[in-house]
DNA sequence: GCCAACGTTGGC
DNA sequence: GCCAACGTTGGC
């Protein structure tokens, strides 16, 4: 069991966009740096921890806790040449990205940015390193630990 | 819109 | 394999 952030833009998906899907359920699809998709292909399994991160908006931040619902599969929108996601380069035979399924678990307040940079126990997140623009990182049960008390206890 | 930081590309 | 140029990310 691990425990991932990863970003979306909420005007692409947002975490209400997620609780609102048929299972509350959606593809993670769109993801195109090697680093983030090699976690997905080699480290993530069924069952790990989510948070839901929005990303280029007003107020950036964690909207929700969500969890890993697949294993990797072909992200279909590489195929799609009318798409912003298309890849030249990738063929059904020999894909190059990949997708997970990622499934909406838990919404508590909303955690910003800002605040995360306050908590001393959040100071060695990948998130926030200076230059860091990982759109999926590893985070430790620490870290999730004290995340989730945040979001719950809503203060 | 600005810009720092990082990733990718391609010539050599 | 180096590295300059370019493109992207994402907070502010």
């Amino acid at each position: 069991m691990r425990y991932w952030l990863m970003k979306s833009e909420p005007d692409e998906v947002s975490f209400d966009d997620v609780l609102a899907a048929s299972g509350q359920t959606v593809a993670w699809f769109g993801v195109r740096n090697y680093q983030a998709r090699n976690f997905m292909r080699d480290a993530m399994q069924i069952g790990d921890g989510i948070l839901f991160y929005h990303s280029s908006c007003a107020v950036p931040g964690v909207a929700g806790i969500a969890e890993v619902a697949s294993g990797a599969y072909p992200d279909a929108t590489q195929f799609d040449s009318a798409g912003k996601y298309f890849d030249p380069k990738a063929t059904r035979a020999q894909p190059r990205w990949i997708s997970v399924d990622v499934r909406a678990k838990e919404k508590g307040r909303y955690l910003p940015l800002a605040e995360m940079r306050t908590i001393a126990a959040l100071e060695d997140m990948v998130l926030l390193q200076k230059g860091s623009r990982l759109s999926i990182s590893p985070v430790t049960a620490g870290q999730w630990k004290t995340i989730l008390e945040r979001i719950r206890r809503g203060d």
